[in-house]
DNA sequence: CAATACTTCTTGTCGGTGTCAAGATAAACT
DNA sequence: AGTTTATCTTGACACCGACAAGAAGTATTG
């Protein structure tokens, strides 16, 4: 018979709950306390973890952006020689994490559901964004940043061309994720998100000379 | 002394509550009981019209992509005879409904909430469709379709245009309206879509030659 | 070791919410 | 005029987020 106090890892096991009811229930029946009956345990403990109901999305979230980081990461790293392929392998890790985690893509990137100051962003984002500007800078031959530094010291025109691929891959998987692109057939979809990628690829590259 | 029942046009009284609320309170104090309130009437009125409160989502949704329509008509009506200038229009038509009405724009695009057929979508739909690839069929120099015929009898080349187009310009209004954008100063933001939107232009105008 | 403080979790409660069922009222129809 | 139909109200139910008070372990300190 377990003790009923004192679980040990309570923090841990609710955002794996979380993860759980997002993925079958979505957001509709994500509760604080359907994460505690989950977890088997009464419904104010999450209270103590996480503030508020933001609080909990705020870290299921952050780990969304952790997975989505593993994704990228795992995605480039065969094709590191091949500037195109990056570019390509970048839009595909995107897409597929969107559609692998929907619920999570769509509370990653709500502002109002998040509760985390915008000045000094949390790790996990700044980690995001500095594997986005490292692809950049990659097509552009200049040296890579670390994670610590984010957009300080960046030359204008390299904060153009990451917005300008982000805008376009972000935008096409939050797209594809909301049904907007159903009517175009699945072996079309690969080409357009390849031609795409090729074309900013080349773009940025050419900039940078 | 005016008569508790037959409002006579509550439906629409409701939708503009919906709309009031959602501007102030946002989406997390948006309730079917709050805009049964803000209209005068019972708490379970709305139900008859609307079902559940995802139908009234969904009505106010459309609304949304009406006024979107015609913000992007706005825009671009008085540079008809600009091919760049016309994609510019759409960008920041895009990018300032977005900033004037974030929640409706966050509702719009979510999948989950809106209860419509995806194989016969609404008008308000199909006009935004539409408006969007009539955009990229001038740049082609290609005769305009009217709303009735949407994806089908379309060139594949013109699909593959307009969502490029309507990614690089989706993702940035959707980064930018939920604060993914902030680090980047004012100015630079309307340079960053000229840039786009006009190498869009250019490269839509080119594939088609 | 004992007493105290602290962290973690439970229990109980409150107002608010979506949804349903049943009924009241006004309008439309025959 | 009588009946049907559409519209809205009232009341109820389970569920939710949040709060307060307290119980059960853990850590600290004498």
């Amino acid at each position: 018979m377990k003790t009923a106090y004192h679980h040990g890892d309570l923090k841990n096991a609710l955002l794996e709950a979380a993860d759980e009811i997002l993925l079958s229930k979505g957001l509709q029946g994500f509760t604080m306390r359907a994460c505690a009956r989950l977890a088997n345990v009464s419904h104010a403990a999450p209270k103590h973890h996480f503030g508020d109901i933001n609080g909990l999305l705020t870290e299921v979230a952050m780990r969304g952006f952790d997975r989505l980081v593993a994704q990228l990461q795992d995605k480039m790293q065969p094709v590191m020689d091949d500037l195109h392929a990056q570019m390509y392998a970048v839009g595909l890790a995107y897409v597929e994490f969107a559609e692998a985690y929907p619920e999570h893509f769509r509370i990653m990137f709500r502002k109002d559901l998040l509760s985390y100051n915008t000045q000094s962003p949390p790790r996990q984002i700044a980690v995001t964004y500095a594997t986005l500007i490292n692809v950049v800078l990659r097509q552009r031959g200049e040296p890579e940043i670390s994670e610590i530094e984010t957009m300080a010291s960046l030359n204008g025109e390299v904060i153009k061309d990451i917005f300008m691929c982000w805008s376009n891959i972000h935008g096409y998987a939050h797209l594809r994720l909301e049904g907007q692109l159903n009517s175009i057939p699945e072996e079309t979809h690969l080409k357009i998100l390849l031609e795409n990628t090729k074309h900013l690829s080349d773009l940025v590259q050419k900039r940078a000379t």
